[in-house]
DNA sequence: ATACTTGCAAATGCTTTGCAAGCAG
DNA sequence: CTGCTTGCAAAGCATTTGCAAGTAT
């Protein structure tokens, strides 16, 4: 369950910064905007392309610390498939939803689905030795349907 | 089930370098050894250092060069956890009893563990999704039993 | 006014590559 | 001998950081 809506994740990261002494400005906004409006899984480079369509002036080192920004707000997730360079994605809502991802190896089309049998057992793996789980990642590597289908 | 003996990976990867016409070198062979002889999920850093311990002469590029034939060869695996570099563990030795990982996020201590049900579930959600599968990761990320006692 | 932010450029850290010299087959 | 390898230095990426100028509160 991602962050619903704008004004949602705009509350949020409002708390955040009002917490934290720091100041919404005219490039946050917009970068806020366009990540929210964008498609899943977006990068960097997409997502500054995507940015300067509306003000050609913002510095990637501003899409860069504006993301970071984010991911400590708890209103984005970094992800790192196995491509050089991450990823974003809206978080979840409530920490509870965790979804994981499949990857076509040939078109790097990403699917996502949620899988409650394999969280629980990834529970019992954890606590059969003795940790405390956090947070997990899975990624399913494979051919889509649409490339197997092409051959 | 990683690569069981020296002898094993030595002669496969004579074999992958025979047919591709490539050369048993000094620093191939030490770097091997090394590798081999190393903790698992070693870096390039760690194992360079290693190498050099032996012959001080070896270049980095040498051994990310080697690193990467190892993996082309099948006697090696990549990984990358939450860290900026990649590490490199013995590869698995016929393709099947394919491992993940625990990793504690304090002490950065990385168990290996092996989970038929989760590995048989992958399988389902792939090919609900039509996906043919490949591979996968998965990486429990929380807090050891140590450091749990440490507090 | 007082910090926090920005954009630029430069620096970083990991990894790769061009090249002349070296060495395995 | 021939061509793959090496070590070095330089280049490439993605990402981060120093700094002076700009701006939100």
């Amino acid at each position: 369950m991602p962050v619903g809506n704008v004004s949602e994740a705009q509350e949020r990261l409002n708390r955040y910064m009002r917490a934290n002494g720091l100041k919404l400005t005219r490039q946050r906004e917009l970068i806020l905007d366009i990540f929210l409006a964008s498609k899943k899984h977006i990068s960097i480079d997409e997502l500054l392309g995507d940015v300067r369509a509306v003000d050609s002036g913002v510095g990637h080192a501003t899409v860069y610390r504006t993301m970071k920004l984010f991911v400590d707000a708890g209103i984005a997730t970094e992800r790192n498939f196995s491509e050089g360079a991450s990823r974003y994605e809206p978080a979840d809502e409530h920490g509870d939803g965790h979804h994981d991802h499949l990857i076509c190896t040939r078109c790097s089309r990403i699917i996502e689905f949620e899988n409650h049998k394999i969280e629980q057992l990834q529970l019992v793996v954890a606590s059969n030795h003795g940790f405390k789980l956090l947070d997990h990642k899975m990624d399913l590597y494979g051919i889509c349907p649409d490339c197997l289908a092409a051959g």
